[in-house]
RNA sequence: GUGGCUAUAGUUUAAUGGCAGAACAGCGGAUUGUGGCUUCGCUAGCCUGGGUUCGAUUCCCAGUAGCCACCCCA
């Protein structure tokens, strides 16, 4: 068939347009010889663009940004969270020593990097290090405890990109420092729960207990001797695992190592006194807050620090089809980080929300996100007198609130109209030649197209009756 | 780190082994001091490098990038 193809389509062109091409050809080659400097002189600089995994966030994304943060921010300081930004750069050894040398993020998803002064620093990959580091280092242990945290900022990780997954992505989190009592683990979690459902998103909580260094060493040995018994069964990182993180078994989602889990031994059963009672305590406060979980009695995080309760947020789909991969946050007590990083020992919380996943489930369930705001008034201006008057006009209508914008290089009175209709003003003002000789300015209604002419030393008092500022 | 898919104007995309066409956006017009609708025009593109071929944007190979899944997590 190809063959055919083939020879019927060679037969199409005529022996003497095949001899022009030919022609051309050699036509074009001379010309390549001849002027090989010069293509290269004309050829254009390279372009850039963003890094893998990294993204511009444009004007279009902006609405959906502000509207998140600023719930967040205010839904923050409601439960009497306070602001706090660290160094995006930081110390590696911060996160080798408070995330874990053996966890995933920091043995192959760190950017780090030597500095110009032979530091060995790195891009955060999480901020709960750096905000305990601040707490030590300021000594916050002599604040009225617990000191209370609200950050928001970019996190890197070296991954592979894909759907919601970023080497750039931004967090917002809380950290509770300084409290044991399980009222702050589900104070967390309800703010939480109640943030994404103001947003319009619904989530499963899962929920678990790890327990302290004391009972989950007792529990660990456990788990080992379950699973060392069934070793050849396991696929190859978990018998890494084994050695290095057997928490982390209960954790893989290879089919053959899913028969093991049921039968696994399960830490809630392995629990101290002290961390059963905890648990039980956290579960109580969420069963009077009526917010739903399940308990998951599989679930690990994949950062060290974690001791007792720990937990995930993951969308919750109509169509019952879970993605599991997709969490929107996830966070836990960490009672042992502060000592850890060289603080008194004193229990915290936390938890972290990713930005961009809570977006991309937004414009999934197609919820309606209130627009930014637009700008009140458009002020065109014709001729060069004009344009000076109203310069100094635009400066006046800005300091009393307005949100003004103009052309700067439009002259045609049309153009600017037609800006100031994409723009979705509701008043445009015109400045002409006529208008600074009379001492007057038109006052256009965008809307119904209503012009009136009003005094020119009066503009912003009239603006002002026309337009209720918020 | 492993695997799959894709690569055409700024964006969304069409077709094709021999002129790459459109829509949206941008810019400029339709009596130059009045926007939205309409209409006309302009600008702008075949990811890179090899190979097959008289001829490749099209077929083949490699690279690169993007998307997606595993993994991991936010």
């Amino acid at each position: 068939m190809p063959k055919i193809k083939l020879k019927m389509k060679n037969k199409k062109p005529a022996k003497e347009d095949i001899q022009k091409m030919k022609k051309e050809k050699a036509a074009k080659v001379q010309s390549k010889v001849e002027q090989p400097i010069k293509e290269k002189k004309i050829k254009a600089p390279r372009s850039f663009q963003t890094l893998k995994g990294m993204k511009d966030i444009l004007a279009s994304e902006n609405k959906y940004w502000e509207y998140v943060k600023t719930k967040a921010k205010n839904f923050a300081l409601n439960y009497g969270y306070e602001s706090i930004e660290t160094p995006i750069l930081e110390e590696t050894a911060l996160f080798n020593r408070a995330v874990g040398n053996e966890t995933d993020i920091v043995s192959k998803e760190m950017f780090s990097f030597v500095d110009q002064g032979e530091e060995n620093v790195c891009l955060r990959p999480e901020a709960t290090a750096s905000v305990v580091r601040s707490y030590v280092q300021h000594g916050m242990l002599n604040l009225p405890q617990p000191v209370k945290f609200f950050y928001f900022g970019p996190m890197f990780r070296y991954d592979r990109p894909q759907a919601g997954r970023l080497r750039m992505f931004h967090q917002i989190g809380l950290e509770a420092i300084g409290e044991e009592s399980p009222i702050i683990d589900a104070e967390i979690i309800f703010f939480v729960y109640n943030f994404l459902k103001d947003l319009g998103l619904k989530t499963v909580i899962e929920i678990n207990s790890i327990g302290c260094p004391k009972c989950r060493e007792a529990y660990k040995t456990k788990l080992i001797n379950y699973y060392r018994d069934r070793k050849s069964g396991l696929c190859e990182d978990c018998q890494k695992r084994l050695v290095k993180n057997p928490l982390r078994l209960l954790d893989c989602k290879e089919e053959g190592c899913q028969a093991y889990k049921e039968d696994a031994p399960q830490i809630v059963d392995w629990l101290c006194d002290e961390c059963k009672n905890h648990f039980v305590g956290v579960l109580e406060y969420l069963d009077e807050s009526g917010v739903i979980y399940n308990l998951n009695p599989r679930l690990v995080r994949g950062l060290d620090y974690y001791t007792k309760t720990v937990f995930e947020f993951f969308p919750d789909n109509a169509d019952g089809v879970e993605k599991r991969q997709d969490a929107l946050g996830g966070g836990g007590r960490y009672d042992g980080l502060v000592e850890y990083l060289g603080g008194r020992p004193t229990p915290a919380c936390g938890v972290a929300l990713g930005l961009e996943r809570i977006i991309l489930k937004l414009k999934e369930n197609n919820i309606e996100i209130p627009a930014l705001r637009k700008p009140d008034i458009f002020l065109a201006q014709l001729g060069e007198q004009a344009r000076k008057k109203s310069f100094i006009l635009i400066e006046e209508l800005r300091k009393s609130g307005f949100y003004v914008v103009h052309s700067c290089s439009k002259k045609g009175l049309k153009k600017q109209l037609e800006m100031a209709n994409k723009d979705g003003v509701k008043y445009t003002l015109i400045l002409g030649q006529k208008e600074v000789i009379d001492g007057t300015i038109i006052v256009r209604e965008m809307e119904g197209g209503a012009q009136e002419i009003v005094d020119f030393n009066k503009t912003v008092q009239e603006m002002k009756k026309k337009i209720i500022l918020q």
